[in-house]
Formats: structure tokens, sequence, C-alpha cells
DNA sequence: GCTGTGACTTCGT
DNA sequence: CACGAAGCCACAG
């Protein structure tokens, strides 16, 4: 059995492209799904390649709704952007009816 | 091989 | 209830 360590990457890309229109995801929640809670840190650090992935990043965000990572995407309102272009609302980088949006890898995978 | 850093999370005051 | 600090895991130098 191969260390999940060297599939954490693929696994986050993989999980975050699973991420249907108009919702999104926590790092925690994707790094639970991994098994990896504790290293939720290391699924945005994962994410820095997402554009190589293809992996829509910005509708990863933290545990709060934040979008931490927003300055990290082009250092604007491009992550923002993108949200409000699937339908969520966003206000200060901070996701609106975070609750209503969010999803769980857990509920599909 | 060890140290530092990080798009987070959780506990504590 | 809100803010502050510590912890943890994994990658990069």
């Amino acid at each position: 059995m191969q260390p999940e360590t060297l599939n954490f990457f693929d696994k986050v890309y993989e999980v975050a492209k699973q991420i249907p229109y108009g919702r999104v995801t926590s790092y925690g929640a994707i790094a639970n799904y991994l098994g990896a809670s504790r290293s939720a840190r290391m699924v945005g650090y994962a994410m820095n390649g997402s554009v190589s992935k293809d992996v829509p990043a910005h509708r990863v965000v933290n545990r709060k709704g934040l979008l931490t990572g927003k300055h990290h995407f082009d250092g604007t309102n491009l992550m923002q952007q993108l949200l409000e272009s699937e339908g969520i609302k966003v206000v200060e980088n901070q996701i609106q009816n975070f609750e209503n949006v969010f999803w769980n890898p857990s509920e599909v995978l």
C-alpha cells in the first residue's frame, strides 16, 4: 500500500475537480475525506499547482468561508468574481450562505 | 537529513 | 462571545 502522502496532492485535485457547480468546500473537509484532517494546510499548499491541474481552487475556501487563498489566485478579486459567477454571494472575501453552498465530499464520494 | 514555511484547524484565555 | 496562540502534516530548500 502506497503512502497517501504521494497521492495526497493528487487526491486533493481529484476532490477539488469533483466539486459541483455553485458549491464550495473547505480545506478541512477535503483533508478529512483524505484522512488527513490534520493536514488541512497542505490542501491549500497543493492548490498552488491547481492551475496546472484545472482545479477550481476558487471553490475551495477555509472553514469560515473566507477566501483566504484569494491572494494566491491573482492578488485581486478574481477568486471572488469566479464565485459570484457561479451564483455564490461573496462579500469582503467572505462567502454568504456558506452553509448553503457548502459541499461535503463525503456526501458524494 | 534537518529546518522552515504554509490557501488551516482547534483549543485556550 | 471574540480574539490569540499553538499544533499538526506535508512539501521545499
